[in-house]
DNA sequence: CGCAGTACGTGCGCTAACATACAGACAAGC
DNA sequence: GCTTGTCTGTATGTTAGCGCACGTACTGCG
């Protein structure tokens, strides 16, 4: 489960501070191995960690009706779990999920708001990811309203590689369906299509991009979009 | 239009700052009236002033598509329009409709900025706003994907007549359904259905709230969860 | 008074997604 | 080798909301 990557995927809010400023918080942040599946914060409860995501990424879902869920987030190597925190509430409004196993950094919530006092940069850098969560979050309102399912899946695949750092990785129908707020046969049904026209490939869980550039077209403008939206607040690292 | 209502509905935000940190900002501010279906922000553009609704309301609206959109925020006496600037970010990430004609205070982003700078509470008071704000986001979000059109309705006119602090205001079918993204014929079904049950009645684009506790039984249990988060984080004024 | 504009109501065919149920295929453990 | 659980595929009937088109009623204006 857990090696060293050739390229090391270091956390990319992390790789925009200054040295002096990242080397202090990495000194009190510990690495950690995420599990597949893991429940990080509850909805509504209190944050015990931030989380820097390495080489795994975090479903950020909100609870409806007390059994389903819909996800308003994704976090990999270059944002941050727990940024409410710079909003001075310690209490988590979205249940985090671990959609990818792999590495993390952690840190405590009174160490991490200590690095944030002391960090100009780090409250620069973190303000604006919350902008770009918030959008992000925006467009993928409306892309649960108006777009098609198989159109989301492609987003949701494309957004996932993304943080995947690889081809492959493991993701269940029954898992994507409670993501994206559908059932379980709609996913089956769209990612048939996907497949079928080679874009991906699945087995039993573990899916494979075969065609990039041909999931960014059967996926809904959305995708391009909120890349646009980050490239401009976030800039290109 | 103007008149000076018998309790001066004053903007709930700054009522909960430090007579010094509310007078001085005060001073820098201006009275507005603001025309029904006027637009002050476009989804992408400069933030050009900051308001603070006192007897009007405003719609955040995220575009998709071009020419549809979906509203993922409703601000009213209890907010502030053009918060992303506390994030030290002037770009509107959605576009900001007047809902309802009224008053505002108004103020440009250097003097809002400048106040920002010197008054702490101001601060603290604007991030937990930010932090309800984005919570009602995803509450929306989830909303919009699992709920039936009359439900949702009933949640938006609950949220507007909490604004409009009146029972009676202006919002014709179509106006309805560019907000909450469905058909125009939606709405009018489901505002029938809301007619039938007497709960409200409507003439020509007047709705009348005639019985609230009725709506909210009609209305999905998003409204009471985000009642509940405001109370948790802004507390009760 | 007639006309145009605005707001609301209705009808009909269509489809994406729903609920439910079942069956085959593979994997892991005893 | 058999069982059990997980993952995926398929089938049937239902429904909410869509697109489009048309009808009606009220309002304001020249």
């Amino acid at each position: 489960m857990s090696f060293i990557p050739a390229v090391p995927a270091a956390n990319r809010l992390l790789a925009t501070l200054p040295e002096m400023d990242r080397q202090h918080l990495l000194a009190n942040c510990e690495p950690v191995d995420l599990r597949f599946a893991e429940v990080l914060y509850l909805a509504g409860s209190q944050i015990p960690h931030v989380y820097f995501p390495t080489g795994s990424f975090i479903s950020l879902v909100t609870p409806v009706d007390g059994d389903t869920g819909l996800e308003v987030g994704l976090i990999g190597n270059e944002g941050i779990l727990g940024i409410t925190l710079i909003l001075g509430v310690d209490i988590a409004p979205f249940q985090a999920l671990v959609q990818g196993a792999g590495s993390a950094l952690r840190i405590s919530v009174p160490l991490f708001l200590q690095e944030l006092e002391r960090s100009r940069p780090l409250q620069l850098e973190l303000k604006r990811y919350l902008y770009v969560s918030m959008s992000q979050m925006a467009q993928t309102a409306a892309c649960n309203r108006f777009h098609l399912v198989e159109a989301r899946l492609a987003r949701w695949l494309l957004m996932t590689h993304d943080r995947a750092h690889a081809d492959t990785f493991h993701v269940t129908h029954i898992f994507l369906a409670y993501i994206l707020g559908v059932r379980r046969v709609g996913i089956t049904k769209a990612a048939l299509s996907l497949q079928e026209q080679k874009l991906i490939s699945y087995r039993r869980g573990d899916i494979t991009v075969l065609d990039r550039s041909g999931l960014e077209a059967a996926a809904c403008e959305c995708y391009r979009t909120e890349r646009e939206t980050y490239e401009r607040i976030l800039g290109s690292v």
